[in-house]
DNA sequence: ACCGTTCTAGAATATTCGCGT
DNA sequence: TACGCGAATATTCTAGAACGG
């Protein structure tokens, strides 16, 4: 409608030299009276507002400094659009909205928008970050508290493992004695009622049950356990390869580990068994077990009488403490009644008479030693 | 110096009604006569400018129409501080120094200042979490060393237990020798064929060496074995001092513990070895070990003869091998004397006579269980 | 527009020679009469600031005294870009843009620069911690394996300590049986006196101090050691339930855990436990136990014979039962052929008068099993 | 929702002052 | 001293913003 355009291409019937911008001569009769024609008002700044936001500019310079020499505002307007004669080009004049406004504003805005996004970024990977940290950190307590324990029950172990050995000292001078003191066994008519106290084994109920077992199946059990025993211990040994630190060192790629440790079973050396590990079949009818066993008490003790009997005994064949390999088995049984003792001469060093003559005798699987006594 | 006020402040002899604000009666004399009196312009918009800049708002006529009725742009300002007749007040009338930039300088100085504030937020955090990490870092590789640690000592006590577990088994091979030759102690003449497979221990091919060196030297082995292993037993119980979490808590100053380790060497008391453990003394002759073994076979079993006798023995008390829980201790007596042996039927298996008639005689606790022979 | 280089190039017609530069002639005419044409002022220091601010400099006249001389100002501007006819040059000549603007937009751009370079910063950062993380999070994962791992074995060797503790027990079972079958041990007469140094175990200094418990305490110490070494065992096993593993995928709720290993104290179950593990009660007089240590030697040797016999032997020196480690071969000898039994009243306490006749007389004490020899 | 009106502020340049070298 | 420049203000033009049609 009445576009500030519209009024100035009117108005600039009297414009400026080149037709390319138009002039407003006398401000006060522009305003009280041209203005009011076309606006609601007679305001010059309200009108000169107007042309700025259609986009027509001031025009500044007066060459030669004539500008302030007469007492006078010297008002003139431009627009690319605005030509003499060009009344459609006022159609393409249109109203600007709010231009640099929102350019710097949405240039900031945006900046800023950047980096309060980065920032957020940032934020939520140091959260991240700090809560993974902080599930490591249980985890990793988890692992000390997993060292302690293990710690602990190494240490629980190594008392075990003391206190066999000890035992096993202990125990082997007591053999070593009883041994020696064996030879010198008779009857021992005189041994106080205070003495019979002693010599007992307490077995606990859950123990109960291994103890019936070994009783009843007695040597083989034994032989059984020490042959899955001894080789059992090379697996676990040579299975000490794998080391801590190098892993750490060297990423090592990745988990594929896990599936490792499952397959680190034991591998049964076929070979080295040649009785199966049966230790359901009973070798003692269980009838027997179970009179044995028959008290319903949560506890048993073991009593076990160690001396016996008595001098009657021997005095006959006499073939001395020699050993031998391949000794006949009547000699053997001569040699042992004659000299009823432990020959101990096997296990230290003694003078030996070899008599492998009828070593032949006895045809042996090989791999299989046969001692002879 | 030139301030609008001071224009005001005279010009405002005409002032409006209340002399709170002044008035500009005549805008185009005002421009042009009163303004070049204190400014270097007549514009009267300029002046107006300068009006805003130093704090002077417009007063807004809202008579109505009345002001636009006259067909003239009225035109009043007033200030907080400008009055009539309150010339000193002038003074306090400053200039505002840029509002909005100032706003915006603000505005970003504040914004700054946030980003800035995160900025450091995020860069504490991240050197907490970075310090956070290598002090876990720290505690990762003291659990290194705990885990190297511990399986030094797990191989240690391996160690132990392997050589508790073959003294064991050569302990008992010489008991059984011991027990087989001590049952034996009569003849044993009707023994059966088939009784004397039971005891055997297999020896697996690389338990071989060790084996043999065993039964070569003997007790010797067994003494130094034990002399060694009593002495290793200490130094792996008191290594136990460092513990894990103190480690955590005090960062322990890093890793120089790692060189102690290796330095673990289990210091060998000289008091203590009052023998040189010189395991390569044969206590046997050669030539008698090389014949035990001279068999090539992969593996081979220590046949060990494990009593048997056969009830053509003594003829009295065919009990015999029987075994009994409660039997009469006089029984006992006669049968072990007379068998003089060691009932390894017990062991193995064999039938029983029960004969519980005597089991009253002792005054057994509940759940004891007495073996007699 | 008003620039200062066009009043320049208006009033350079009658400029400086080389036409490089223009002279203002007569600086009273010129600020009073030119520039009021081009500027609101007639100031020429204004003006020079203007020139200034649009890039001219003064040209410094040399020619020592000449202008000063003549009690003249010279005043003389150049710009690179103002030629005489180089009218078109002028619009090249910019106004030194916005010093302040310029600094502020220069120290906000900085300020972006710095809050870009240090979020680079900080994300740089952010991903080198989350690597090493990462990484340490594998390692980790190695440190479980290496755990689990270490706790299969553990489990395996205690599984083993555990056999090995039941052989212990049972093959102690047997061997004490066979110990007191051996009692039938003789005279051996034919064995030579290094033999005798055979069979002795030596004891560090540091194993003294419980090798005298051992001895003197005997068979009680055993017996009690046994019992809690039986006791002993389920627990550790039992324990194992944690699995470490999977608290890494649970975090488990924090440390409380903590506060359990402390309560991992072993349930002494009181119903297998029949006698008060009271070690601390000698059985052995201590005058004996002095004696038999009396020598002040670092570490001693235990004394063992095995075997023994000279045949000169027995009925005579009925020194008893009485244990010395500085006693005479023959008195052993004689002791033992004499009292022909296994001294347990050495291991037990007290010399024991051994009457079988008298066995049942004997009030067992409540889960006691009597050892007769 | 767009446009006009008005007041005020922004922005660039202009003018002046004064400091430092 | 005097030149160049920073800083504050002035002037001018243009834009922002509130309000109303």
């Amino acid at each position: 409608s009445h576009k500030p355009g519209e009024l100035a291409y009117c108005y600039s019937s009297n414009t400026s030299k080149d037709g390319q911008s138009f002039e407003i001569v006398n401000e006060g009769t522009f305003s009280k009276e041209v203005l009011p024609k076309y606006f609601k008002h007679n305001n010059l700044s309200s009108f000169i507002r107007q042309l700025n936001m259609y986009g027509f500019r001031k025009v500044v310079a007066l060459q030669n400094g004539q500008a302030n020499q007469e007492n006078k505002v010297y008002l003139e307007f431009q627009h690319p659009l605005f030509k003499r004669g060009g009344a459609c080009l006022l159609e393409n004049i249109k109203r600007k909205v709010s231009t640099r406004t929102n350019e710097k504003v949405r240039n900031y805005s945006q900046e800023f928008q950047k980096i309060m996004t980065e920032m957020q970024d940032l934020r939520n990977k140091q959260t991240n970050t700090d809560a993974k940290f902080e599930k490591m950190k249980r985890d990793y307590t988890n692992i000390l508290l997993e060292i302690t324990n293990l710690k602990k029950k190494y240490w629980d172990q190594q008392q075990l493992l003391t206190q066999v050995s000890i035992l096993q000292f202990v125990f082997e001078v007591m053999t070593l004695k009883c041994g020696s003191y064996c030879r010198s066994l008779q009857l021992l008519p005189g041994a106080s009622d205070s003495e019979y106290e002693r010599p007992y084994f307490h077995i606990p109920e859950e123990k109960k049950e291994e103890a019936m077992h070994i009783l009843k199946d007695g040597y083989a059990v034994i032989e059984n356990k020490y042959k899955s025993l001894l080789d059992n211990i090379s697996p676990v040994l040579e299975d000490d390869s794998n080391n801590v630190i190098s892993s750490v060192d060297q990423p090592s790629g990745d988990d594929e580990k896990v599936s490792k440790v499952p397959s680190q079973d034991i591998p049964m050396n076929e070979d080295s068994l040649t009785f199966p590990l049966d230790l359901n079949t009973p070798f003692l009818e269980d009838k027997f077990i179970e009179e044995l066993f028959e008290q319903k008490s949560k506890d048993m003790s073991l009593f076990l009488e160690s001396s016996q009997n008595s001098d009657s005994v021997l005095t006959e064949n006499k073939s001395d403490t020699n050993y031998n390999t391949s000794m006949s088995r009547d000699k053997m049984h001569i040699h042992y009644t004659d000299e009823n003792m432990v020959d101990w001469s096997l296990l230290s060093k003694k003078e030996v008479d070899y008599d492998l003559d009828h070593a032949s005798e006895v045809s042996c699987h090989p791999g299989t030693v046969i001692f002879y006594h």
